[in-house]
DNA sequence: ATTATCTTTGACCCGTTGGTTAAATGTTAT
DNA sequence: ATAACATTTAACCAACGGGTCAAAGATAAT
C-alpha cells in the first residue's frame, strides 16, 4: 500500500524543492520556514531535522540556483565554436531557461545586493577569468577582425548578458511601461524575438563600429 | 536654546528620510520599524504617529522613489530636441541620477516583483503610451532614416534601458565576475564611459541595420 | 522478537515585531 | 492663566517566527 505523504522517501527532495518556490518568490526575508513546511507537507520540525536552521537551507537553495545560472553561461563559451556561434548559442540557451526560471534573475540579484557575504560562494566559480583569457586567445583572430581590444571586453560582456537577463529580472516594470508584455505568451514570444534581434544588433554594432 | 532631537520641527521628514535609507537597504519584508525609529531618532510610537503602519510608510516611500526614477527617464523625452540628442542626454543625466542612487534600481525591481498591487501605483504615471505616440510622430523623419518601425520600439527601448539600469541592478553580481568593477569609483567610471559606449554602440547598430 | 537507529510529529519556548494606549510634555489660541 | 490641540514617550500586548524537545512510528540489524 503506497500512501503519498511523508515517509515516501524522498522527504529531502521535496522540502528542496519547496523551498526553491518559496525562496524564489518571497526572497530570504520574506520566506516563512512555516510555509515552507505546508508546501513540502510536512512538519516544521521535520523541516529542522533535515536543515538545521533557515540559513542553511536557503544557502543550499542559493548556491544551487546560482551554479544552474553561472553554469548555462559559461559552458556554453567553452565549446569548440566560433565567437559568432557561442553568442547565438549563448542568448538562445539562455533565454530559454530564464523562460523555465523566469523568477531566478530578479531572485539572485536581490539576495546578492542584500548579504554581501553570499558573493563568496560565487566566487568559489569564477571560471570567468580563465574563460575571458580563453575567449581573447582562443578567437584572437575574431576579435581583431572586430577591432576588439581586451579592455572593450568588459562593456560587450555587460551589453551581452544585459540583452538577456535584464527584460527577465525587470519584467515587472516593462508589464506595466509597454502593457503589450503583461501576457505571459506574449512576453516569451518577445524574448524569443529578442535572441535574434540581440545577436543581429550586436554584430551589426561591433562590425561597423569606430575603432 | 535648540535641541537638536525631536521637537525640531522636521519630524516627519526625517522619519521618510530613514524609511527611505532602511527600505532601500533591506527591503520591505527585510526592514524593520523600529531601526526606522532608531535612525529617525525617535520613539517607534511616534513612527506609528506620523505613519500609521508599516504599509501606509512603505507605500509613501516607494511611491516617490519610483516616480524620481520614472520622470527622469520620461522628463527628457519630452523635451524639444532631436532624437538622437534625446538618447544621448537620458544616458547622461539617467547614469548620473543612478551613480547617487545606486541601490534604487533593485530596491524598486524587486519590489515591483514581489508584490503585485504595486504595479498599480505605477499604472497612474503611465506618461510612456503618450511618450511612445509623441516619439513616433516628432521624430517620423530620424525614425524613418533609421528605418525604425512603431514594432521596433519594444526591443529598442528596453535595449536602450537596460543599457543604464542593468549594471546597477546586477552590480553585485558584475562585481564578483568582473573584479575590476568592485572598487566604487572605479564602476562610477565604467558606467560613465558607459554613457559614451552605449550610445555609440545604438546608433551604429541603427545606422547599419537590416531593413 | 528485540534492540538500535532513523524519521516524523505535536506541543512548547522565547525573542521579535507591528501596533496600541494612556499619560506627559509642548504649543497655540483666547 | 487656561483651555484646546498637537507631539512625544514609556510601557504594554498579541501574534508571529525560528528553533527545540520528548515521545511516537518506522526500519534495519542481531
Amino acid at each position: 500500500m503506497s500512501k503519498s505523504g511523508p515517509t515516501d522517501g524522498h522527504t529531502q527532495e521535496k522540502i528542496f524543492l519547496a523551498a526553491t518556490e518559496i525562496f524564489e518568490e518571497k526572497g530570504y526575508t520574506g520566506a516563512r520556514m512555516q510555509e515552507i513546511a505546508d508546501r513540502a507537507g510536512i512538519n516544521k520540525a521535520l523541516l529542522h531535522y533535515y536543515f538545521r536552521t533557515k540559513d542553511q537551507l536557503f544557502m543550499a537553495v542559493f548556491h544551487v540556483l546560482l551554479k544552474k545560472m553561472f553554469e548555462k553561461i559559461f559552458s556554453i563559451f567553452q565549446e569548440d565554436i566560433s565567437f559568432k556561434e557561442k553568442i547565438r548559442r549563448y542568448l538562445d540557451e539562455h533565454i530559454e531557461f530564464m523562460i523555465k526560471n523566469p523568477k531566478l534573475p530578479i531572485f539572485l540579484l536581490n539576495e546578492l545586493s542584500r548579504n554581501d557575504s553570499l558573493a563568496e560562494s560565487l566566487k568559489e566559480m569564477i571560471i570567468y577569468q580563465q574563460v575571458r583569457e580563453m575567449i581573447y586567445t582562443k578567437h584572437a583572430k575574431e576579435l581583431k577582425a572586430y577591432g576588439i581590444k581586451k579592455n572593450d571586453m568588459p562593456q560587450l560582456m555587460v551589453t551581452l548578458v544585459s540583452f538577456s537577463i535584464f527584460p527577465f529580472a525587470a519584467r515587472d516594470m516593462l508589464k506595466i511601461v509597454i502593457p503589450e508584455l503583461a501576457d505571459n505568451k506574449k512576453f516569451n514570444a518577445y524574448m524569443r524575438e529578442r535572441k535574434e534581434f540581440a545577436a543581429d544588433f550586436l554584430f551589426t554594432a561591433l562590425k561597423h563600429r569606430k575603432k
